[in-house]
DNA sequence: CCCTGATTCGC
DNA sequence: GCGAATCAGG
């Protein structure tokens, strides 16, 4: 892949609203955070202030004493060629079973104002689960946000900006951040969603 | 460990 | 110019 205008506009765009150079890499496809970040350094755009007087990158004092050569026998090299862009096979079984692993489902960047918790605005949850919800948030232990722990429930009720606010504290569901009851509303099957430009 | 950007340097 | 390897930090 090479730097075409087109690619590069959106390496500008992109990095002028703050993406992460990996979240560039994968949207452009072909390249890594790597090229990214050497891009964005060769066009000059690495700092992100740009508000004219400032310094600000490179506080760096004049030379590095760094630990300099690679005096690695062999290091690893792979040379492979590999420029694969797979998309993930989805092996979905008919089973009921939900997101059973869920990686790491980075988005775009919330513009700002309020850091919006999970709280699916009632979409499409099931009656049951939201039922179930409702009646745990009445046993929760409503701890604060200094209480929780790896073992509490981190699921937020109400409003952050009223006193009327808590962390739901139950005891969570192994290597979930949630109590059983909110694992099953936090982490939705995510209905069928397949876009993707190109 | 995950991630971030910054820098170096062979190509 | 390009980007992998590496560095430095969160």
């Amino acid at each position: 892949m090479s730097w075409t205008d087109e690619r590069v506009d959106v390496l500008k765009k992109m990095w002028g609203e703050g993406q992460s150079a990996s979240q560039i890499a994968k949207e452009l496809g072909g390249v890594t955070r790597n090229a990214v970040i050497g891009k964005v350094h060769r066009l000059g755009l690495s700092n992100r202030a740009g508000s004219g007087g400032g310094k600000a990158a490179a506080p760096k004092a004049d030379t590095k004493p760094k630990a300099p050569a690679k005096p690695k026998a062999a290091p690893k090299k792979a040379a492979s060629t590999a420029v694969a862009e797979i998309q993930e096979p989805k092996t979905e079984s008919a089973s009921p079973a939900p997101q059973p692993k869920v990686p790491h489902a980075r988005r775009q960047i919330i513009p700002a104002g309020q850091p919006l918790p999970p709280q699916p605005s009632a979409n499409e949850i099931s009656p049951e689960v939201l039922a179930k919800v409702n009646e745990v948030e009445k046993t929760a232990k409503k701890i604060t946000l200094m209480e929780l722990t790896e073992k509490t429930c981190k699921w937020p009720v109400g409003d952050p900006a009223t006193e009327q606010f808590w962390f739901c504290g139950l005891a969570v569901q192994q290597g979930k951040p949630y109590c059983e009851a909110h694992v099953s509303v936090a982490f939705q099957p995510m209905s069928s969603r397949r876009d993707r430009r190109r």
